[in-house]
DNA sequence: GATGCTTTTTGCCAAATGGCAAATGATTTC
DNA sequence: GAAATCATTTGCCATTTGGCAAAAAGCATC
């Protein structure tokens, strides 16, 4: 539990009594790798948060691609949101890279949480927004550069986990084929 | 008063009191073609509601090419969320495409409404996680398209700005040249 | 309706990336 | 440690997109 009370608590002050109550909530899951976190069809009823490993999200396009949209490292919260928040089903997986061990909150205990703790709210609006707002800035530039130049973006937002990550994985990531990706590689080298 | 008021009102319930208060803070303000809404380098003092009009969020990468994050149409909120929240300096501009018409909130009050009216942090909370997962959800898929494939989502997602905003800042939009925009717009038709 | 200004289209060629298949390298399994 | 499996690299050529510059079209002003 540390790490994940760790990271919740740079973003607002919680007592001892209101820790103990949320760690009580709490499920530590070991996830192997290559399984499934939540599924693209079903709804998401977990927030979890990544405390060793590499996971990534997913989703096919109309082509039949599988396109991965981001990574998740460790000390990172992982969550469907808008099928968590909405209740509408999932379009994307979410897929563990590595071995990964996470822990994870139900929504039913999850809201009680919500409902209980003075504060909680305004903290995980604060982690949820800065999630997002990274994501955006994170993904979005992407767009207007060459390949070249997203890989090296990649490479500087994903520092600890480029040799986790099979390049496969990473070029579905980048919008770019494998071939090219292993083309960028040797030229940077 | 009203588009805001009815936009708001889809999140969450509100009483007249409540009501009042919120439009007792609201500033009007149009904004002419071209003029900047807030700039890089400042830090974003105000929370904005597009009454009319489309407007622009962009920034300078480092090769000094002008970037469109995204655009913003009628009924969408307007804030640089990184730097109201935190206070760092902005690092894109937000600038009006068309004549535009906004209801604007200064962080003083915006902060003064949050710390008053009980439900308002949950409906800001929710508009916001909406308005973001929109962000990445429209974003996202660019990356991993080809140039026909972006201009298409581009107009599934803004059917009614198209006609109001340059080829050149649709280009901008979608990473590609303007050339290669208009090749592409002859083409589909 | 002529003039100047901005926006959009087009032509030409170069560079980047994709598609496909084969070769190489790495890893697991028995 | 040989075989099988999976991941990565490479070669070849087609396609897409970019860069640049000129032409055309659209629009406002006088």
């Amino acid at each position: 539990m540390k790490p994940f009370l760790h990271y919740i608590l740079q973003f607002g002050h919680l007592n001892q009594q209101q820790i103990d109550l949320i760690t009580s909530k709490a499920i530590e899951q070991e996830l192997p790798k290559d399984a499934y976190f939540s599924e693209a069809g079903k709804v998401a009823k977990q927030v979890g948060f990544v405390v060793e490993g590499v996971m990534r999200v997913c989703y096919y396009n109309n082509k039949g691609e599988e396109i991965t949209k981001y990574f998740i490292e460790e000390n990172n919260l992982v969550v469907d949101l808008e099928s968590f928040d909405t209740g509408i089903c999932s379009s994307a997986y979410v897929q563990a890279v590595t071995d990964c061990k996470l822990i994870i909150f139900n929504k039913k205990e999850w809201q009680e949480l919500l409902d209980t703790i003075v504060g909680w709210e305004t903290i995980v609006h604060k982690v949820i927004s800065k999630a997002l707002i990274q994501k955006v800035e994170r993904r979005s530039p992407l767009v207007t550069e060459d390949a070249t130049e997203r890989y090296l973006k990649f490479l500087e937002i994903y520092p600890n986990a480029v040799n986790r990550i099979p390049l496969a994985y990473i070029a579905s990531y980048l919008g770019i084929t494998q071939s090219s990706l292993s083309r960028i590689r040797k030229n940077i080298t």
